[in-house]
DNA sequence: ATAATATATTACTAATCGAGTAATATTAAC
DNA sequence: GTTAATATTACTCGATTAGTAATATATTAT
């Protein structure tokens, strides 16, 4: 099993999306949030961490504390998203920064695979995260 | 560093690509093909094997022995070529067949994934060998 | 026959990464 | 002070990748 989006960067996605469906103001506990995407709460509560570190979600510690949403769900993308929980894939190692490529220039299969790469990109930062509510 | 393509598999698009480029009747030494694709000789020696085995190589053993390219390289697609050499990748786990999800038919961001998916396997198997080729 | 030079085949290793668990600290409501 | 929440770090296990090494087998030139 190899996969371009891993499954830290699913449940961010999946976790967003749960809370983009919260009435203004409320807050839910990462307890709860993980029950309902069946993820460990341990794991949750990482991802919610990180994501709170970049701004996007809120968090109130301590007794009835929980986390929301802060950004707005029609401007996130996923590629925002995926980006804040460490998304770094590419399609081909050839494509990363410091890949010493032997063949420069010459090799089709480097622009090839930028143009597709561009493309999945571009689709994954199109599309925004209130697309993905659940239950609506 | 995470990829869609492994190393093997670019290495596999690359051998198929230049011995596309040999005139008819000519074959290349695998110790040959890895200097000029700058692969190590033992891991090109398995890769040409996997694509002999599947009948778009042949080999001839033996001193003076070597390798080309039996299939047609403007019907070969890159996705040939990458599944046999084992391209099982998938744009999210909840892809594969045996993914066993807790939403089903609720989660918009499987139908999302399986779309954009699609397009890029699409792309791969359009792409056909010869346009790949080296020198020309 | 034998030496030389190819491919064929398998086994091994080292390193990295992913996924998840566990433990403890900190915070705030009551 | 107790309870229940987030914050933070460390750890483990397993799988995968990339590459190496070693040996077997095949073919041809001499």
């Amino acid at each position: 099993m190899n996969t371009l989006i891993s499954r830290e960067q699913d449940y961010a996605l999946r976790i967003v999306a749960y809370l983009a469906g919260l009435k203004s103001g409320e807050t839910l506990s990462v307890k709860e949030l993980s029950k309902k995407l069946a993820i460990s709460k341990s794991f949750a509560a990482r991802i919610v961490h990180k994501l709170k570190n970049s701004g996007i979600l809120g968090t109130v510690q301590g007794k009835f504390g929980g986390v929301f949403l802060k950004a707005n769900p029609e401007e996130l993308s996923l590629l925002d998203v995926l980006k804040i929980v460490g998304f770094n894939s590419r399609l081909n190692a050839c494509l990363y920064d410091d890949y010493i490529c032997p063949f420069e220039d010459i090799c089709k299969f480097h622009t090839f695979f930028i143009k597709l790469e561009k493309q999945i990109l571009d689709t994954l930062s199109k599309k925004k995260i209130n697309e993905f509510q659940f239950f609506t």
